[in-house]
DNA sequence: CTTGACCCCGTACCTAGGTACGGGTTTTAT
DNA sequence: ATAAAACCCGTACCTAGGTACGGGGTCAAG
């Protein structure tokens, strides 16, 4: 028979917030379930698989609007395996890219910090020469 | 002589955009300059070089208010290379981390295309049936 | 049958870092 | 002298991903 649930416990089941519930249908990511005649939302207990779905895919970095289009690939009936495989390829990419980015900047912070002491006085602190100094971004 | 820039003005000095300016003034990193009698405000030459900073430490990942931190630094008579050092230093474990965390997701990403043949339907995909499958998270 | 917990809705608020708009002055160039 | 360009201010808007609030209806236990 397995009962309907109700807003909040479709939260509790999926240890999310209500009110992230709402702003996923808002969103997109979830559908409009049934309601009660009252107006209460009536989940089919698939809805917890839905949302914790959404969650893994939000910790593998995929934004919503992403985790929407992964959810609309899964109820295509022309998805292949292929195209699902090819998302999860940009997203390594995406990945990467901010990697790269992240390293430039380690790099060059390292590069400051190195050629820091870390005596003497701020006006000759070779940190904030750097900022100070007009030159061309060296990122 | 060096005759005061108007906002217009430091703004194309610093490659910044004129509501940029007026932004960073509320948020405290642009001191408020002194005002022609019409309201208008006068810049220092040297406020485009503080605007450049500020770009500058951007590009470093500083925030905003990490930046704010480093001009009170900049100007606090106690401030020795150290304190700044330690900014950096700070800044380089907070780069790290954010590495740390992009490239277990591309660990996770990775397994996930590799386990995937790319042939075959959506129902027996690898990547789809972990994102649809309850498990501890592996990140 | 009442009371408290839950649900509804719309809207506002939050962080970060800006960008844009609109209506009213002032400056500047012709 | 007049018109365009630049400036002023306050406020709203934007992305992302929610969280919170307030007023009102509903549901279930005692």
């Amino acid at each position: 028979m397995q009962a309907p649930l109700k807003t909040g416990e479709l939260a509790r089941a999926a240890g999310v917030n209500v009110e992230t519930i709402r702003f996923y249908e808002r969103k997109g990511l979830l559908p409009e379930p049934p309601r009660r005649s009252s107006g209460y939302r009536e989940y089919p207990i698939g809805a917890v698989r839905r949302i914790r779905f959404i969650q893994r895919a939000k910790s593998l970095g995929f934004t919503l609007r992403e985790i929407k289009g992964l959810l609309e690939l899964r109820v295509d009936p022309d998805t292949t395996c292929d195209v699902v495989r090819e998302r999860a390829t940009e997203k390594i990419a995406d990945v990467r890219q901010k990697i790269a980015d992240l390293r430039k900047i380690e790099k060059a912070l390292r590069k400051l910090t190195d050629s820091c002491s870390g005596n003497g006085p701020k006006e000759t602190c070779p940190i904030l020469v750097h900022l100070e100094t007009f030159q061309e971004s060296s990122l």
